[in-house]
DNA sequence: CTAAATGATACTAAGATAGTATCAATTGAA
DNA sequence: TTCAATTGATACTATCTTAGTATCATTTAG
């Protein structure tokens, strides 16, 4: 059951790492090569990674020399499921073989009822859960 | 997010449909073909799908003319959690990039501490729901 | 200027997914 | 006894997804 995706993993690693520098040495704005020196993660791969939280509005970013990524919000105020909503799109166990397309079963499904609530407990956990805490 | 993979979509759907049988026209013993009649899925996929739930025990089957698939346990004692561990394996949300391996984190991640929390109330949920109600 | 950084895009190898195709073994019944 | 209906077991395949790499363009501090 591959609930967390490597994209998001890494993203969540880098996330980290940025908290992590910004509470021990106030540094703001993080290079890929600083995450990759102490993170070993792959280079290429990893930007893309960080652009697109930028993209999403997560992370700033700023290009040229002494450039780099920052918070484009206090790490607290990111939550776990924000950070996997970027990669893995809205957390959602409801999918049946017909997702897409609508499924003429959908309303009266009993299975996409039942999980469809357990679902709602999931999002809630997750929202509660932030980059600032993870990082302690 | 695949939580539900179309095995186990198509187990389910299989198993609802079993279950109704039985309580409908008092139905023991269903074949590939009556399945597929009604719920319209590729047969010899779905051949393999029951053959992996009767040798987990959930099913018993019987070859030869006459042959097919029954309960080997009453719907009521099949969860939702059972038929997604056949087909996905134990359900398991606390996933890193170095799962497999020893994540030399694993014991420190905050991360993983989290989500275990969560998916030991996500076990509890499947746990709690059976084939009997959902095919209601 | 230029080196250091991100932005954007194209490409690729390996693996997973969702099947199909076949034949073997079993069994109830004509 | 023969045969048709059924599951058991494997091998194969096309498509999609994953996890990257490679490259060049753009920006900017110094
Ligand atoms: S069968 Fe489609 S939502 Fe349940
Ligand atoms: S980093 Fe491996 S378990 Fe969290």
């Amino acid at each position: 059951m591959r609930f967390i995706t490597r994209d998001t993993d890494y993203a969540l690693r880098a996330l980290l790492f940025m908290a992590r520098a910004l509470r021990h040495e106030n540094k703001k704005i993080v290079t890929v090569e600083d995450i990759v020196a102490e993170e070993k993660l792959p280079r290429v791969f990893l930007r893309r990674i960080l652009q697109k939280l930028a993209v999403k509005g997560v992370l700033s970013s700023y290009k040229g020399k002494a450039g780099g990524f920052s918070f484009a919000m206090v790490p607290k105020k990111i939550s776990l499921a924000d950070v996997i909503i970027v990669y893995q799109g809205e957390i959602d166990l409801t999918n049946c073989f017909l997702q897409g397309k609508i499924c003429p079963n959908r309303t009266r499904c009993k299975v996409r009822k039942k999980i469809k609530a357990i679902n709602a407990k999931l999002i809630k956990e997750l929202g509660g859960i932030n980059i600032e805490e993870l990082s302690g």
